[in-house]
DNA sequence: TTGTGTTTTATTGCCTCC
DNA sequence: GGAGGCAATAAAACACAA
């Protein structure tokens, strides 16, 4: 028992002598040494047992020294590769973050003339053409409106044009609200909304008002 | 010269594969 | 179970400003 305690403390001490001489002696590697390594390590960054040896007997090395050279290098090869990866993740960020911004700032530019053109149309149905007749609800006004309109009666008129069959219909109600959706909804998909909101919305087709092609007429006209 | 930060060599402990 | 790899870390060597 007292035998087995002796030789693990010898074995330890040994350890320690031949750690802190091997601490005394560390020394880097010579310019030659370095440079072959390197070479070899661009052929092959994770050479045979075989190769770590004779890598070491060219280069006065112990082949342990080697294999951990090896093995550092690999290690500072693959933080630099992280590196570079993250340093172009970050330029595609920055690129990305700035189209949004110019994006978003178009949209809003967009929005902005949107909710001119349904101003003029509303004026140019009241005077006109609604004079108190069926005229169908829908929200304008911009955002701060969106509250206030919510749970009241006293929403502005667009036409109907109840004679011609020309109802605001549910779908269009929709539709034009979803301008206010995407004034609130300020995410990465603002162009497309925006887009969306003027291809479609503005499109003649759609347009079921009279006062409507008015507006785009007197727009051209201008 | 010295304090401090960086780089390089080496160790340790854990994990995977055969 | 042993060999080898990897991540984390220690420690020596080095660079450099003050």
């Amino acid at each position: 028992m007292c035998d087995d305690r002796h030789k693990s403390f010898i074995m330890e001490v040994e350890d320690m002598l031949i750690t802190s001489k091997n601490s005394k002696n560390k020394r880097r590697f010579n310019d030659e040494q370095i440079k072959f390594l390197e070479t070899m390590f661009e052929a092959k960054s994770r050479p045979e047992l075989q190769m770590k040896q004779q890598l070491a007997t060219r280069l006065g090395l112990q082949p342990r020294q080697v294999a951990i050279w090896f093995q550092n290098r690999r290690a500072r090869s693959k933080s630099k590769q992280i590196e570079q990866e993250y340093t172009a993740l970050k330029i595609k960020y920055e690129n990305l973050a700035s189209k949004f911004e110019s994006s978003k700032k178009e949209n809003q530019a967009l929005l902005i003339q949107l909710q001119r053109l349904q101003q003029l149309n509303q004026k140019t149905c009241d005077e006109e053409e609604c004079e108190n007749k069926n005229c169908m609800p829908i929200r304008e006004g911009g955002l701060e409106q969106e509250q206030a309109y919510e749970h009241n009666d006293h929403m502005p008129f667009y036409c109907d044009n109840n004679e011609k069959g020309d109802y605001l219909e549910e779908e269009d109600a929709q539709f034009i609200s979803m301008g206010h959706v995407a004034t609130q909804g300020a995410s990465s998909s603002d162009e497309n909304m925006s887009h969306f909101v003027f291809s479609q919305f503005l499109e003649p087709s759609r347009c079921k008002f009279e006062c409507w092609d008015y507006n785009f007429d007197n727009q051209n006209d201008a």
